[in-house]
RNA sequence: GCUCCGGUGGUGUAGUCCGGUCAAGCAUAUCGGCCUUUCGAGCCGACGACACGGGUCCAAAUCCCGUCCGGAGCACCA
């Protein structure tokens, strides 16, 4: 094995005292960008021997999953990444609620019954709407009101100021309360005025004490107004740290389109294998650590990335191959007759390489046999090799024996693999959801939860006696 | 449109802050060889990159300017 990469260190680092989070929200499982920024602040928690937070960010109850909140830990908990508490947003509006009421009293915020479209076109224009420039109390007056319920929703926001006049828009005046009647999953109706993202990010960052935040590049405005809360507050700020953009081909991880494809039936579920989801990587048999050197080695670059399958099947092929028990597996079957004479005594090892390895054993005689279609195709009229048996001439409907010399080997005679009996009928299904089917060994069945390499077809995750998922080639 | 961020081989990354040791290292992919009763693994080798154009300098992947390209934000999402 190679020599693995490290991560560059962080600045401002005190050993044991580095407190680091996860924010994710439970919208879905996580997939495999949510397992970068996972992996990426394991690694430098466990480093520095500091702490890591699972904070859940639960403040749009309109874009929660119920079942998230359990499946986000479990995701997690494969991945390896070891919280040491975890925190709900949700549990914690009192303390937003007294952080902006100290905001408003100290004019570094207000609250608006200003139609959004139009607080938006004059923070474009740098112009200031009316309650901006109101008394605190005004406008703690109206704070208490959208508290009370006096305002319906979309009647009334709060907001946090900034700089009017800022160069870039993005960052100008932005809204940190508005009023949701939805019942949240986890709350009910006990809330009605619901924090905004950089709201409860930045209040939750300073009272949780973190010293170093890593997160994607889209956030980079975000952390931008976040200071401007830091600063009013003269809080001192953790360490920033973003990371490029990555894109994800061939793969789907849209919450949203993944939800609508498994309700109406085109996705088996959220472990589908043509989603990007940490349990489609899972059931198909990719082995956490290896995800784990994938993002580490990637890094925490700034520049935008492709993400790669290739480097990460390789990674995985380096975990799994040493502890993958070698099967035969044919693919679209065709029956030969097999010609020989007497009893062939068959001994193959389960894991090549290992010393102790187990072995399948059979007694191979005259009757059938089944090769694939295609070695079928392309070897007709030849001489080849029935891996572990013997040699054959292939010809039309039949395997006529020639002898086990294994010096044709050396010379290159072509080497497939075959079955005569012991298997059962077996469906594997590919990470494009399409469902390859054969026959398999039926030894295999007694590594079920593994993945197995079926020899000349590749890796595969064998679920049950009848199915299984490819890992990859 | 406005404001930010960034561009090293097919892919990912090291080097860029503090210019020379970088005619650019590593991984992966590809190709070739060895080994192996798998088209797997392992070993060896090859291929292949500093976006472009100016400038500064004895010297630039590294500093400056411009161009092009990519990304992000300008949500009562996170």
């Amino acid at each position: 094995m190679v020599e693995e990469k490290k991560l560059p260190d962080l600045p401002n680092v005190e050993i044991g005292k580095v407190v680091m989070r996860l924010a994710p929200s439970p919208s879905g499982p996580l997939h495999i960008g949510h397992a970068r920024m996972a992996i990426l602040n394991d690694e430098y928690v466990k480093r520095y021997k500091g702490k890591l937070i699972l904070r859940i960010e639960d403040t749009n109850p309109a874009n929660i999953l119920p079942e998230a909140y359990k499946m986000i830990e479990d995701d997690l908990k494969w991945l390896e990444v070891d919280y040491q508490e975890v925190v709900i947003q949700s549990d914690r509006f009192e303390l937003y609620y007294d952080v902006m009421e100290k905001l408003i009293m100290m004019e570094k915020a207000y609250v608006s019954t200003t139609p959004t479209e139009i607080f938006k076109a004059k923070r474009q224009q740098s112009i200031a709407i009316n309650e901006r420039n109101d008394p605190a109390e005004s406008n703690l007056r109206r704070w208490d009101k959208m508290l009370n319920g006096e305002f319906k929703k979309g009647e009334a926001y709060a907001v946090i100021k900034t700089d009017l006049t800022h160069p870039n828009p993005a960052i100008r005046d932005f809204i940190a309360f508005r009023i949701i009647e939805t019942p949240h999953p986890l709350k009910g109706n006990k809330y009605r005025v619901y924090p905004m993202m950089n709201f409860s990010v930045a209040t939750d960052d300073h009272f949780l004490g973190l010293t170093h935040v890593i997160r994607g590049k889209d956030h980079l405005a975000n952390t931008e107004k976040q200071k401007y809360i830091f600063n009013y507050f003269g809080w001192s700020l953790p360490f920033y740290l973003h990371y490029g953009k990555v894109s994800i081909e061939n793969s789907i991880l849209k919450t949203s389109i993944i939800k609508k494809g498994i309700a109406n039936g085109e996705f088996k579920g959220w472990d589908d294998p043509r989603l990007g989801t940490l349990l489609a990587m899972k059931k198909r048999g990719i082995n956490p650590k290896a995800i784990r050197r994938y993002w580490v080695e990637t890094g925490i670059g700034d520049v935008d990335i492709k993400f790669s399958w290739e480097n990460l099947y390789a990674f995985n092929k380096h975990i799994i191959d040493p502890e993958s028990p070698r099967h035969f597996f044919v693919l679209n079957p065709v029956k030969l007759e097999l010609i020989l004479e007497g009893i062939i005594k068959v001994k193959m090892p389960v894991y090549p390489k290992k010393e102790d390895t187990p072995f399948r054993e059979y007694e191979i005689r005259k009757g059938q046999v089944y090769i694939t279609q295609e070695d079928y195709n392309k070897f007709i009229g030849k001489e080849i090799r029935l891996k572990d048996l013997g040699n054959f001439k292939l010809e039309e409907g039949k395997l006529q024996y020639i002898d086990n010399d294994l010096s044709k080997i050396k010379q290159g005679i072509p080497i497939i693999h075959w079955l005569q009996s012991d298997f059962v009928d077996f469906e594997i299904v590919k990470p494009d959801g399409t469902i390859d089917k054969g026959i398999l060994e039926k030894h295999a069945l007694n590594y079920i939860g593994k993945v197995n390499q079926l020899e000349r077809y590749g890796y595969t995750n064998i679920l049950n006696e009848k199915l299984g998922y490819y890992t990859h080639p």
